[in-house]
DNA sequence: GTCTATAGCCAGATAGAC
DNA sequence: GTCTATCTGGCTATAGAC
């Protein structure tokens, strides 16, 4: 790989400052609440300047998602290189990290209703590459999980997959802290048992 | 209880008619996407007839929660009044309705994030004493199902309480239906068995 | 590439006639 | 209470100087 220039290094800084300002902001507002002038307040440099980095208020999202999606891959990574770990314990172990980024908040949120920006990620390639890795490799502990019992297997994996996913945009935790009885920790073992073994419980098991 | 005059049947009419268009867009778009113009639109009225009836566009949206409340409490009577049924078995086929009224695109949705739609909720007597009803109704099948062993009995009823809330605005049912390999029964059941059962399902019992 | 200043637009809310 | 027409503010995006 070429050596960046020291300009180029200053510019990779500066667009990992946007991308990370943007990040919690998403996490904090959500995406129609974030305004791009809070982003350009919040790095400390002009509106337009923000605008010579990113064309758009879509692409400052598309690029946070990209973020979360190559830390999530990471995650992945690491889960892999655990050879004594079974599917099950890595889907957990994936489960509680992105819980635990969540009532950190440092998760970042979009809506799914919104139309010009499902548009700008489904046109967003690295967007959608990282989206189908992740999702190919989960899918894969996923069938494995379920040949070993683990998960039921008259579930679709799709379904399975999805349910994972939906933890990230749980608004369970954000209740639970706003009740502000219980520790971050505690939280996210409720949410993510009832994820694994639903309201029932593991007990029977 | 006094008769209504026949101005105030129609007015009554009227304001059903609007509350029922915010529902579906509410359900549809959210509250951030939906605009007032819209609902004008979709009710057959103008703007400026809208803000006669609600003084604004939070209101509007109180006025959908109130509705949902309602249904919700006769849910929960109708329930109520099967002898034969365990509290679980009940608390089952609230979440089950919830869950029938988001695949049909009835169920309306409020970003958690918004602050001043959330100070107008707080400040909205008829949405907290219906939210009040409803979460203390819910709380005693809870605790009766805690007791006879069909809900985890180590969890707070507060997590179990919002675990089932949060049925209300899933999003692994939109997922599913947009995947549209599935019927709407199959995916009502489905999420149904993830959120009593989790992941692993209910196999072992 | 950074800034200040502003264009352009859209949505919530209102004025005022009827 | 209904309408048409308009106000107002805030937001995305850009022009243009340096």
């Amino acid at each position: 790989m070429a050596r960046l220039s020291f300009r180029e290094q200053v510019l990779r800084v500066r667009e990992d400052a946007i991308v990370e300002s943007v990040n919690r902001l998403l996490a904090d507002k959500g995406f129609d609440l974030m305004t791009v002038d809070e982003v350009a307040a919040d790095v400390g440099i002009a509106k337009a300047s923000l605008y010579k980095h990113f064309p758009s208020k879509e692409a400052l999202a598309a690029a946070a998602m990209v973020r979360l999606l190559q830390r999530t891959l990471a995650v992945i990574d690491q889960q892999a290189a655990r050879p004594e770990a079974t599917a099950m314990q890595r889907l957990e172990a994936l489960t509680r990290w992105a819980l635990e980024l969540q009532v950190a908040g440092e998760m970042p949120t979009l809506p799914s209703q919104n139309s010009s920006l499902r548009a700008e990620l489904m046109a967003h390639r690295a967007y959608l590459e990282l989206l189908l890795q992740v999702s190919e490799r989960l899918g894969e502990w996923i069938v494995q999980a379920q040949a070993a019992g683990d998960i039921d297997a008259t579930l679709p994996p799709e379904v399975v997959l999805y349910t994972i996913f939906a933890r990230a945009c749980d608004p369970v935790p954000a209740f639970l802290k706003a009740a502000g009885q219980h520790s971050n920790a505690q939280i996210v073992e409720w949410v993510l048992s009832t994820c694994l073994h639903g309201l029932h419980g593991p007990a029977a098991r």
